[in-house]
DNA sequence: AACGTATCGATACGATCGTATGCCAACGTG
DNA sequence: CACGTTGGCATACGATCGTATCGATACGTT
């Protein structure tokens, strides 16, 4: 094996780098060449990481929802440490655009949803993170539910699917935001998305 | 003027046939010429109603909003008529996909949404459109919120803003709606949300 | 030290894109 | 009735797309 070269690594980089184009011109803009160009690769390199255009989209689409399954897992995690109000609204609050990094990840995002509504291997990727979120939300508000931290009058399950919605309406519209607006109507949303749901003790903080 | 044609007529053929490529394949398999193979028009044809491509997709771009607008009006102007908690219940029904059309409609918002996420042309028209549903939702919940049909703690405009996100989440969410899958769970979200904001008499229907 | 192989860049090919141009048919006006 | 204007279509052009191919280069092994 002469010259050895990291070969994950490589296609790490040009994904990053079809990141950066979809978030900046969306996905329309990827190509082969343009994704070389940002990458600092020739068309032949990437070309030998990726045999198709469609398996680098396909990396590249893994990559992002493994980066949402792990953002998934910590707001799961975060749950029942503080009180989950708190905990529901500090998840929801990390998906507002508030630096040019989360505005990326809402662009790339709603890039590859508007994608999947359309492709039906992109969906069952995106179906199947769906499914891994439905299913952890409902853990953690079965288990709110049953602490009292939740509106009795609501079904968990359906508190869950609403939870999922909102965060589906919020990358939409984090995805749509322009730099100089304000983000605290955004804020006062959950908040109150928060102070509906919630009616155990303490909802007055 | 020799034989006349309804030029908007033409041009409204040409952009339903520009719809249905969008909500069957996505914006990216929107040409010139599939648009006019769609609409049974020659390229040059197509030309004549249209200068360039962005000229037609602003044409429909504008459609689509017009489209939202009279449903946002219908949204409004339904208040007040039966209680308003049944009016924002099934105002928020009727972004669920429950048939082609609709599932159609919502696919060909997500896929200008993810647009106007890169072009800003197309963001203020979305803009536009957003800011318009802020204003009428405002004054409705404000009523609302007077006639005691909005839970007190909750501060109206709060309520609006998340009625606009969890519009956009039933419309994402929409997009992706796989044929078979039951709509039964986001039926029962908007349940849920209309139940957590509504605190006035008769919330349990 | 020489070789073979893995990496890479350059180039080519057919298809499709948006756009521009020119000809044909059809109709209201003189 | 002839003419000129207008709608419509076929075609062409340069650019860019995804993909394939072919030398050149650099390194590990024998």
């Amino acid at each position: 094996m002469p010259r050895p070269v990291d070969k994950d690594a490589r296609r790490q980089d040009v994904a990053a780098a079809l990141f950066r184009i979809a978030a900046r011109e969306g996905l329309g803009a990827v190509s082969m060449r343009t994704v070389a160009a940002e990458a600092g690769f020739s068309l032949g390199a990437v070309q030998r990481y990726f045999r198709s255009k469609d398996e680098m989209l396909r990396f590249a689409l893994d990559l992002a929802v493994s980066a949402n399954r792990e953002r998934l897992a910590g707001i799961a995690a975060g749950s029942g440490r503080p009180a989950f109000p708190e905990a529901l609204r500090q998840a929801l609050l990390t998906f507002l655009p508030t630096d040019a990094q989360r505005l990326a990840e809402a662009r790339i995002w709603i890039a590859f949803f508007a994608e999947a509504a359309v492709r039906p291997d992109f969906a069952e990727v995106v179906g199947e993170l769906d499914t891994e979120a439905r299913t952890r939300l409902r853990r953690v508000l079965t288990a709110a539910a049953e602490a009292g931290e939740v509106d009795q009058d609501l079904d968990p399950d359906a508190v869950a699917e609403l939870v999922l919605v909102l965060i589906d309406g919020l990358l939409s519209a984090a995805a749509r935001h322009r730099p100089g607006a304000s983000l605290d109507p955004q804020r006062a949303a959950i908040d109150a998305a928060v102070a509906a749901l919630t009616r155990g003790p303490g909802r007055e903080a």
